[in-house]
DNA sequence: TCAAATGGCGCC
DNA sequence: AAAGGGCGCCATTTGA
């Protein structure tokens, strides 16, 4: 038997483990065990919510595992902290209900953005009592859901008033509070489906990404030990700046006769400024152009100063162990419903730094990208006949060149790409009134969204997440500009901070569905890759994926993110003429997917 | 003196 | 007329 911990009640076999779910009782809820007692508290529930058997403690994940097998769906409150541990004991549920993850979703559709979303704060709003926030400690016994039912006394709302200092020590009223709250949001969620559909695939892929940070993604530290080393010297003492760097700075003085800290912007610029070139920012782009002798040297000097901190030897040392990249990743982190990451930088690995992304001796990775994802689901969401038909091209970009920008693949590209995301000046803004002519209806679906976020509206992706509203600065400062007293100042301000909303309302419905389109993706491929031994999953990244496999499951696997790409579309957009292709390749080293 | 803001840049 | 989306992270700068 494998113990779940190695607290003292660990070692007892034979205690009340639970008796696997009968049919007809799919959902098991969970909660902490009360106390210092390790293990879980786990109760059968029926498919609307109402305990089908009394609450047992189960200890060991072969008693899981049974539970599982007998079509349990897990439901809790919150996937991290809950999960990890199971993870660690061996356990890697098909299926679960995140109750704060959904309540997120939930509470957006209803206006109220960013409230406490943990299962104790749908409990304790359900009956109208003060809402716990969110993360209330780091402990355990402090989990929200175990923290409000204690506090206000559950299981007995009746006496939520009373007893609080007496607290709960059954747990079952964290139970009670759970259910209630998963019964709350059944209710909310009611008959739609693609509302249910999102909540499913969130929960899936709030698995999948503390599966992706336990397991890791392969990563030579010696590798790019020697990449570092050869772009920028032997690793230097602590505090001190790398030998190559050393130079280039000391090139970047001489070139403007003076000390000129190059990792300071104001320097940077003074500097400038004092041998002639009036620039506004110090970015690569700008100095790029610049005909002085310190732009080649601070050019240099940025992009070894980048690797050095972002991705250097300190963080080797403090995100790379046993050969593997362990981040954190956050589902859902972002408003638009794609992943953030916590630490480590996850989601913007450099290109240089794939190299040492290395699969392990008789494994290969398996990268799978959906191409061009974000014109394609634009077509599909605002429903453009002719946008569809140039979607289900191969390559869209070259198809959309040829309908209308003259074969010009990179004018097509940027026009796409501005529409997107809400840029009109410049080339892109000559380019736009082709796609405009040529896609009138996808043109008014961007337009409208931009034309809701600029009034202080919300949109909506194509599952039903919803943009959050501006805040009360927002509402202020667009109030001061249109008042008949307002200053051009004010004015002006109220124009900018419409612009910037409808910019990002523009974004957000196609960003957003896109992220609907990839949490389906991933959590249909994370299911199907369960049958293959081996097999695992460890990178995502808005629409990418890679598996790092057993090299003879290679083609299978890439098999499966195409069959699972384009389940994801029939279930997303249902009826719409359009492809979301992927193009699996199989590789040894991550930065020769592209 | 320390926390928050800013500038810059990596990824999508 | 003008209008470049989302994030995380680092070093520097600003400001309470």
């Amino acid at each position: 038997m494998t113990d779940l911990t190695d607290g003292p009640a660990a070692g007892m076999t034979d205690g009340p483990v639970g008796p696997a779910p009968q049919n007809g009782a799919v959902i098991a809820a969970v909660v902490p065990a009360p106390g210092d007692e390790p293990g879980w508290l786990v109760q059968t529930l029926s498919d609307d919510g109402t305990p089908a058997a009394e609450p047992v403690i189960v200890r060991a994940v072969e008693d899981l595992r049974r539970w599982e097998a007998s079509g349990a769906r897990w439901l809790w409150d919150a996937t991290e902290p809950i999960y990890p541990p199971l993870l660690t004991a061996g356990f890697s549920p098909l299926r679960c209900h995140d109750v704060t993850m959904t309540e997120r979703i939930l509470l957006g559709r209803e206006g109220r953005h960013g409230e406490p979303a943990s299962a104790g704060a749908v409990w304790a709003r359900r009956h109208g009592l003060p809402v716990p926030a969110d993360r209330v400690a780091e402990t355990p016994d402090a989990h929200p859901a175990l923290f409000a039912a204690a506090l206000f006394g559950a299981p007995d709302p009746e006496r939520a008033d009373g007893d609080r200092a007496e607290g709960d020590h059954s747990g079952t009223g964290a139970l009670f509070a759970l259910c209630e709250a998963y019964v709350d949001q059944l209710a909310r969620m009611g008959q739609n489906n693609p509302l249910k559909l999102l909540i499913a695939a969130e929960s899936a892929a709030a698995l999948a990404a503390v599966e992706m940070g336990h397991l890791g993604l392969p990563l030579r530290a010696e590798v790019l030990d020697g990449i570092l080393t050869e772009m920028l010297g032997p690793r230097p003492a602590v505090g001190a700046r790398p030998a190559r760097m050393v130079e280039l700075a000391g090139e970047i003085d001489a070139a403007f006769g003076a000390s000129v800290n190059p990792d300071s912007p104001v320097d940077l610029r003074a500097a400038f400024r004092r041998v002639g070139f009036d620039i506004e920012s110090t970015r690569s782009s700008v100095i790029k152009d610049l005909d002085h002798p310190a732009t080649a040297p601070v050019l240099a000097y940025k992009e070894l100063s980048r690797l050095f901190t972002a991705n250097g030897w300190n963080w080797l040392a403090e995100w790379v162990r046993d050969g593997r990249f362990h981040a954190g990743y956050v589902p859902g982190g972002v408003v638009s419903g794609r992943w953030a990451a916590r630490g480590g930088g996850a989601l913007q690995i450099p290109k240089l730094v794939r190299r040492a992304v290395i699969a392990e001796p008789g494994y290969v990775f398996v990268v799978a990208d959906a191409a061009q994802l974000e014109p394609r689901v634009l077509a599909a969401i605002a429903g453009d006949p002719a946008l569809q038909a140039v979607s289900q091209q191969n390559d869209l970009y070259t198809a959309l060149a040829d309908d209308g920008f003259g074969g010009d693949r990179a004018h097509a590209k940027l026009a796409m790409l501005g529409a997107m995301y809400g840029a009109t000046s410049g080339e892109a803004g000559r380019l736009l009134a082709t796609l405009r002519r040529r896609y009138p209806v996808a043109m008014a679906c961007v337009e409208d969204a931009a034309r809701q976020g600029e009034l202080g509206g919300v949109v909506s992706s194509v599952l039903g997440r919803t943009s959050p509203p501006p805040g009360q600065n927002w509402w202020d400062l667009s109030q001061a500009g249109s008042l008949p007293e307002a200053t051009p100042a004010q004015e002006r301000r109220a124009r900018q901070i419409a612009r910037d909303r409808g910019r990002f309302t523009r974004n957000f419905v196609v960003q957003g569905s896109a992220a609907d389109w990839a949490g389906v993706w991933l959590s249909g491929l994370r299911r199907d890759l369960r049958g293959v031994p081996g097999a695992e999953l460890v990178f995502f990244q808005h629409d990418e994926i890679v598996v790092h496999t057993p090299t003879e499951t290679a083609a299978m696997v890439g098999d499966l993110t195409v069959a699972a790409a384009e389940s994801a579309r029939a279930l997303v957009f249902p009826g719409r003429p359009v492809a979301t292709p992927v193009r699996p390749v199989v590789v040894d080293c991550y930065a020769d997917a592209k």
